[in-house]
RNA sequence: GCGCAGAUGGCGGAGUGGUCAAUCGCAUCAGACUGUAAAUCUGACGCCUUCGGGCUUCGCAGGUUCGAAUCCUGCUCUGCGCACCA
């Protein structure tokens, strides 16, 4: 039993974790028993939680599943200054309407993850947004321009001659006292938020608190290999349907597969071993990737429907059959009274993922689009259309038709 | 405040009176090949088109000219240098 509390602790320190400031210290607090206030903030700047950002949510988990308090920091103030941290530009303030509009999807994508019940949840406007000016001088002392200038992207702008504001040296700042409000014992963040990490140590000691410790945990790269980003498209948000998950999952760069096995889903380490092995000898990696699609749908929407995707996945595209459960495109009737049919352009418009119709029409032209398992390249050409049709656009939309 | 430089398509970056819807690279999209991987090859990549062509773009507003992304004036924004620093 011991034992086995032992080894949780170290998983806890080590898997996908970056860095752990201090790390002795922190290890003798769990080992000793103590009950940790285990913050995390959160910017509700965008509104969908990916499975990169998700590693630290996981990480709070093991801490709650160990007994400690996750104290969950809505970020309703910083979020409206902007965090500097994976930002090479500057970023623009927010609107209080964003913020509240992001906000309403934010808990329920967390609850997918942590058990927000047993959290303690706030919202840091409760204390930033009453600090008066004196107080923020003051707060503002502990760092000097040097230090902050050394954070590598203002570094990078500095060079460059691009803009810096105030503003944004201030993060940091709000961030750290978020610690000092809420007491904390250990704060989590990526391994970009290093700086606002050991930032918010040294606001707590100014206000004479123990500095918390810091655990930083590794950031996920982008199914492309790139950086995560959703402009990119290279991500999987934990709400993406099943099937859109298993498809994402499965453009998945080979060389990352074993990467993605540890960070994103539950594979035991020595498993994983295992693939990293069978990588290297079999030839196709395309069964792993399947297990590790399987394993991030199920993560994020159980079994039946991991089990689900996968079939479907299999029928689409290693059998070239289509699936029963294709997303509806609606035809409106009125369209063959008038012209006595659908060109196959008002058919790909109607799916309603185009651009502009210029865009659509070289679709066509290209060979991008199939009905009824028929390749149709001229966009004016009329298409018989009974209903029920499948519909192929470009490399992985489907849609069946419904008159 | 003064002086200098710059602002071009998702990004970088050409173009400095007509041949410019604007070289090129990246990103993106489609096709071929595949494992919805990578690499490679082909094509597309402002909007609309009856495929002839039409329409609106090069920070904003005016002007010169037969004709402007390109010249002139004003404005806005950004960077750099100088000044200010009780």
């Amino acid at each position: 039993m011991m034992e086995n509390k032992n080894g949780q602790i170290e998983t806890l320190l080590s898997r996908n974790i970056e860095d752990v400031i201090d790390r002795a210290h922190l290890q003798k607090r769990l080992i000793g028993g103590e009950k940790l206030r285990v913050k995390f903030g959160i910017d509700p700047t965008g509104a969908n939680i990916h499975i990169g950002r998700a590693v630290a949510l996981w990480k709070l988990r093991e801490f709650q599943e160990l007994g400690h308090k996750i104290v969950l920091i809505i970020g309703d103030f910083t979020a409206q200054i902007g965090d500097p941290s994976d930002k090479l530009k500057k970023r623009p303030f927010l609107s209080r309407a964003d913020v509240k509009e992001n906000l309403k999807n934010y808990l329920p994508q967390i609850g997918k993850i942590l058990d927000i019940k047993k959290a303690e949840v706030r919202y840091n406007s409760e204390w930033l947004a009453k600090l008066d000016l004196r107080e923020i001088s003051e707060l503002a002392d502990i760092f000097s321009f040097q230090q902050i200038l050394e954070r590598r992207n203002f570094s990078e702008r500095w060079e460059k001659h691009e803009e810096i504001s105030y503003r944004e040296g201030m993060y940091p700042l709000m961030q750290g006292y978020d610690s000092v409000a809420v007491k904390a014992d250990v704060e989590i963040g990526g391994a970009d938020q290093l700086f606002n990490l050991l930032a918010g140590r040294k606001v707590q000691e100014r206000y004479g608190q123990k500095p918390q410790d810091i655990m930083t945990t590794a950031m996920v790269v982008g199914l492309d290999g790139r950086k995560m980003s959703t402009s990119w498209g290279n991500v999987i948000n934990i709400e993406d349907e099943p099937d859109n998950q298993f498809g994402k999952a499965m453009t998945l760069r080979d060389e990352l597969i074993p990467e993605y096995f540890e960070k994103t889903t539950d594979a035991s380490m020595e498993d994983i071993r295992k693939f990293e092995k069978k990588l290297k000898s079999s030839g196709n990696p395309k069964e792993l990737k399947e297990l590790l699609a399987f394993a991030i749908v199920k993560r994020y929407h159980g079994a039946g429907a991991a089990q689900a995707a996968r079939e479907n996945f299999e029928k689409l595209f290693s059998r070239k059959e289509m699936p029963d459960n294709l997303p509806e495109l609606k035809l409106k009737t009125d369209g063959i009274l008038k012209t006595g049919g659908f060109s196959a352009l008002d058919i790909v418009l109607a799916a309603g993922i185009m651009k502009s119709r210029s865009e659509a029409r070289r679709l066509i032209e290209q060979g991008g689009f199939e009905i009824a398992e028929k390749v149709v390249k001229n966009a004016a050409e009329m298409v018989r259309v009974r209903g029920g049709e499948a519909v192929k656009i470009g490399k992985k939309r489907f849609f069946r038709i419904r008159i």
